[in-house]
DNA sequence: TTTATACTTTGACTATCTTTGACCTTTTAT
DNA sequence: ATAAAAGGTCAAAGATAGTCAAAGTATAAA
């Protein structure tokens, strides 16, 4: 008998499967239900299974009718990120880097000229910040939304 | 099944666009009956998805033949000028007002939708500083550049 | 077999978004 | 003036989801 976590893993992994659309919304506290466990353990399996490491994205809204989405990306996708991923989980990145990266994009035409530089224009910003460590970090953030952000709507 | 203001939303936006005048008059009244809620619950719509940041204008009038006006607003550079000198000024903007006028941008059809997100997505980047007052300083300047950059290489 | 380490499960507390309702203000009709 | 007919405000309640650290388990190393 495997565990809980494991279970709810592949029931995730078998929706997405049957899924047209690439991705499939589900709820925290329901899926919680079926599995006779706590709703944090969605998140648990979510953060350890669902990353975007492994080629998944996912998005949440609260509230009413609230939800959590998951999406498996494409391969093309996953693969242009299997470049990046280290990078970007480890949370900080230097300027040389980040750039490096935005330049490899453009080679690759997974963005434009102008996309490159307002990614590089967003870099410079971060100059005015005095504290380095808090630059280097910020860093890794601005560069890894705005390339979720062109994978989730790709 | 979407909850009950976005559906309101979606409605209010496509009454719009098939508003040939660039406005639409409701009753506040009717609108909660059609929708099955609470009048108040307008006001919920009207607060936080039809702002002027977002380009909207409402206005209304109570008493006897009341109603509620909602306005899109046509996009222009002077437009927008007006509308953001305060924040130009000052180097600080608040988020609601930093995606406004990313919205209105590609209204304009000044930046594309990718551009738009990108935009977005480096704001979100901003999230995790802890100090807003710092975190408005910086999202004036990430504007900023990023504008900048777009005016540059038009 | 014990111990150390990694993985899993739980729950209390938090954050965010939505819905509702009681009470308030303005405008019009009589 | 007053009553009726709108619309406005605000705070509480409801509905979700997120975080974090403690407690429990399984696995690997000694």
């Amino acid at each position: 008998m495997s565990n809980l976590a494991d279970g709810m893993e592949d029931y995730l992994k078998k929706l997405l499967t049957l899924s047209a659309s690439g991705y499939i919304d589900i709820k925290r506290k329901e899926l919680a239900g079926k599995f006779n466990c706590v709703p944090s353990q969605v998140n648990y399996v979510l953060e350890t299974r669902f990353t975007l490491e492994k080629g998944y994205l996912v998005e949440s809204k609260r509230g009413g009718k609230g939800f959590v989405r998951i999406r498996k990306l494409q391969a093309s996708l996953e693969n242009l990120l299997d470049m990046f991923v280290q990078d970007i989980i480890t949370g900080r990145i230097s300027d040389d880097r980040a750039r490096g990266l935005i330049q490899r994009l453009y080679d690759l035409k997974y963005i434009s000229l102008r996309e490159s530089r307002l990614m590089e224009a967003a870099l410079d910003s971060l100059n005015i910040i005095k504290d380095k460590s808090l630059q280097e970090t910020l860093r890794g953030w601005l560069l890894k939304d705005m390339l979720l952000m062109l994978i989730k709507f790709a």
